[in-house]
DNA sequence: AGAAAAGATGACGTTGACGTAAACGGGACG
DNA sequence: CGTCCCGTTTACGTCAACGTCATCTTTTCT
């Protein structure tokens, strides 16, 4: 079931990702699963690193960006600078992603407002053609 | 100042944008600046949407999703089907923007708290050091 | 054991969204 | 008049984020 570690299908299967996605995940430094001769295994901290990789990525966040935010949740045996300079970058991503909410409120209202113009006009089209 | 009809590089300079992007928004018809003589005027509508455009860049949309959704604010003499259809295309964006604003509330959350964990931990180092 | 399936590596291909360079035309101006 | 500078077109280059082979081991099934 939830084993500790997963092979790439069930890594696939579970996240919906291809294996090569998985492959080139690793190599840019955001997964780092562990080999059992040649193949790879997952862990749990990849499983959450994915979640998180996957959701930035639905953020518009580009992979290199998710990369150092990534550092913020395995924090382990870090230095002080190191870790301030980690706190620095979630800051700026946090107000990234407050900007991106306001903004988003905004178009939403737009897009609802735009959407019911557009909607009554076609509806009176219908009465006109009665 | 805010003339009718702008030339591109009032534009690069108004929305912080090169001539290349333009262009290229041009040939993908998401602009349509008019044209005195070879040269390129952009119009109050071009504006428009161009502000669209960037805005629907920042939240992730693609060019072509962009592209469609344009069509719902500059409606002219269209069909009723092609208006329904864009309508369609509207609520699809509106739905996507609403399951992104509400993932973006999750994880402005998760950041925060996550940010709070590693700050503590900052500080009790701090006092532990002392 | 033999065949099929899963996984790895390496290399090249692709798509979207532009950047960059070459070559040309037309006003502005010193 | 020459020469910038802005703008245009055409074409090739680039970068991120994978997709798609081809080829090779290693398991796994029967």
């Amino acid at each position: 079931m939830t084993s500790e570690t997963m092979t790439i299908r069930q890594m696939c299967d579970l996240f919906d990702v291809t294996p090569r996605t998985l492959r080139f995940y690793e190599a840019k430094e955001l997964l780092f699963p562990v080999r059992e001769g040649q193949r790879r295994l997952f862990t749990r901290r990849d499983r959450a690193r994915l979640k998180l990789i996957l959701r930035g990525k639905r953020f518009g966040f580009s992979l290199e960006e998710i990369r150092q935010l990534l550092d913020l949740y395995y924090v382990g045996d870090r230095q002080e600078t190191q870790l301030s300079r980690t706190l620095d970058i979630a800051q700026d991503r946090l107000n990234d992603m407050e900007r991106q909410r306001a903004e988003l409120n905004e178009a939403i209202d737009e897009l609802r407002n735009q959407m019911q113009l557009v909607g009554d006009m076609l509806s009176s089209r219908h009465s006109a053609a009665q």
